[in-house]
RNA sequence: UGUCCGAUGGUGUAAUGGCAGCACUUAUGAUUUUGGUUCAUACAGUCAAGGUUCGAGUCCUUGUCGGACAGCCA
């Protein structure tokens, strides 16, 4: 059980299996399940119950199926299923040969419906819904029983067939517990188990035209399943003795069913800066606010994938964010750092400049070039190397250069001297700026000093700077889309109640603007992750095809200069 | 004026009655052909009051604060 190199210590959760396993209550065949409804596409607080349920599975050599919830066929869809299978495959887990749907499960849940009934526990109610809400009383005040609750069973044996039959219309009857409307817990007063709904189902089709609760889906999908460990976010905490007494009254001696399942609640993962739920997640895309659920700036996990984020870097998320059963809301920062974390290591190195300033090296032979040679990435040497053609004009970046440079600007002035990566020495003229009509910089001269190729100087003299740069001549032409840090203005656990969130949106989080980049990067695969030196980790964007190039900014590096210069971004 | 759950640095998470630790963030310094990376150092925490105990973040009592629950959603 105890693998050497997990030094973390355990959570709550495997705490609990442990002590199962241990104290005889389970054998060592642990079963979980990831249950999403296939009515929108994966986020990552998904991904958090993934790397958690497959997880765990893989800790103690149990299983994880993969369960759709799909109960409900007026908001489900069989693209979502696909995107969600897709999903969980790129965050490297697997659930075995077979898919599991609850609506496999609706002939026998039906079965056991009627057992209920026959043992005087359900009742066919015919009041309509606002009735049954009215009824039901607060929290605080207890409900009144309905007139139908005491029906004969061989009367609601008979209606609960002709609802499943199709007699009636969509709302004028349901199944319902008969437990106790009074109960302190509202889930306990006599909770619907089956509602009428004639709608075209995604996997059934129109078989049925009743379709059953999630509480009397859910518990009885665990046992079917053979689920030990049920684990479920903090909201259903008090769905726990409704889920309990269900099972409670389908388990006899000739249930076939032996595992009886146990659910365990952990907390949701809330990341601050970013809407979580479905329904405004699919409100952005059915209102064109976003690309689609795979937006680079969505926080699904297609999107997520599509800016350009590496599966290791969202399962080390899942695992820094911990699981506890206390509300949290993570910093967006933890995430960013995990993505940083991992590309550092794997991305190739590529010079690029997204906001040019054209340099002329006056003393460099006109028509002349050269291929110096670059290594793909410091940090991994087995990355190999790369040449990068070289010539008299080249594009730096526009913050590389500043005419009245304050004490602390490092970095290429009139009259300074710095480093050109992977080249040469070069000195911007005390007049080499050129400006135009406005006054903005449109070139600047400078010499080079041909003794110091490759980067370094013979006599050892020191340069402060080491500027990127890309030979005008040679460069690619890329559409850049540089992602702002934040989707949202505010932090939505900040914003007051009832504030729309699309009036949130922040207005900067898409800037798309024209990059010039070595040729290399018409070499590299298209899954490729890369770094512009200083200015992020970059991906190549689905949309690319033929000679136009799509570059989504993944994330930017860590930048201290920003920070002293008061610079955002 | 209900039931259930929770409360440890700015954030997240450990400590199973026995030295309050780890990570992110922040700050400072070193290294650096990326103002990146790496390394070092620093800042900073047990909701409150009482009780049990040689000893309490942990157990008990009371209080405070926060969250969930009133879909024929999941």
């Amino acid at each position: 059980m105890n693998n050497v190199e997990e030094k973390r210590p355990l959570n709550f959760i495997e705490q609990k299996i442990e002590d199962d396993i241990s104290s005889g209550k389970r054998s060592k065949d642990i079963q979980l399940r990831f249950p999403p409804e296939p009515n929108g596409y994966l986020h990552i607080g998904h991904a958090k119950s993934i790397c958690l349920n497959f997880g765990l599975a893989k800790k103690y050599n149990g299983k994880c199926n993969l369960r759709f919830d799909d109960t409900n066929p007026v908001k489900e869809d069989i693209e979502y299923v696909e995107s969600i299978k897709e999903d969980i495959k790129w965050l490297g887990f697997n659930w075995g040969d077979t898919d599991f749907y609850a609506s496999d499960y609706f002939d026998q849940l039906y079965e056991w419906a009627q057992k209920i009934v026959k043992k005087g526990k359900a009742y066919v109610d015919e009041s309509s819904a606002d009735e049954v809400a009215a009824t039901r009383g607060t929290p605080t005040v207890p409900g009144k029983e309905s007139p139908y609750r005491n029906r004969p069973i061989e009367e609601n044996l008979d209606l609960l067939e002709r609802m499943k039959n199709g007699e009636f219309p969509d709302g004028s009857k349901v199944l319902r517990a008969k437990i106790d409307m009074a109960s302190p817990n509202m889930h306990m007063r006599d909770p619907v188990m089956y509602r009428i709904k004639h709608a075209h189902h995604h996997r059934t089709g129109d078989k049925w035209c009743i379709y059953p609760m999630y509480d009397f889906a859910h518990g009885q999908s665990d046992f079917i399943e053979g689920i030990t460990h049920s684990l479920c976010t903090l909201e259903f905490e008090v769905h726990r003795p409704l889920y309990d007494w269900f099972l409670d009254q389908i388990i006899d001696e000739d249930c076939k069913y032996k595992v009886r399942p146990e659910q365990t609640e952990f907390a949701r993962l809330n990341l601050n800066y970013t809407m979580m739920s479905k329904r405004l997640l699919l409100s952005l895309v059915k209102d064109n606010y976003v690309d689609g659920w795979d937006d680079p700036r969505m926080p699904t996990i297609s999107g997520l994938r599509r800016r350009g984020y590496t599966p290791e870097s969202v399962l080390a998320f899942a695992d820094k964010v911990g699981v506890a059963k206390r509300e949290n809301v993570i910093d967006v920062g933890l995430l960013e750092f995990c993505v940083r974390e991992d590309l550092n290591k794997v991305a190739q190195r590529i010079m690029g400049v997204l906001d040019p300033i054209k340099v002329i090296i006056d003393n460099y032979p006109e028509g002349q070039t050269e291929e110096l040679e670059a290594v793909n990435n410091p940090e991994d040497e087995g990355m190999g190397k790369r040449r990068v053609p070289f010539s008299k004009v080249l594009y730096i970046e526009r913050d590389d250069f500043m005419e009245e440079p304050p004490k602390k600007f490092f970095r290429l002035a009139p009259g300074r001297e710095v480093r050109l990566r992977y080249a040469y020495y070069i000195t911007c003229k005390e007049d080499g700026v050129v400006k135009d009509k406005n006054g903005n910089i449109t070139e600047l001269h400078c010499t080079y000093d041909p003794e110091t190729k490759g980067g370094q100087s013979a006599d050892g003299r020191k340069v402060k700077a080491t500027l990127h740069w890309v030979s005008e001549e040679h460069a690619v032409k890329a559409e850049v889309r540089l992602y702002d840090r934040l989707f949202l203005k505010e932090d939505p656990y900040d914003v007051e109640e009832g504030k729309d969130c699309m009036s949130n949106l922040n207005p900067d989080s898409l800037t798309c603007v024209t990059g010039y980049i070595e040729p290399f990067v018409k070499t590299v695969k298209k899954d490729t992750k890369f770094q512009f030196e200083r200015l992020g980790y970059f991906c190549i964007d689905k949309s690319s095809s033929g000679d136009k190039l799509v570059i989504n900014r993944t994330v930017t590096l860590r930048d201290s200069w920003a920070k002293i210069s008061g610079k955002n971004n």
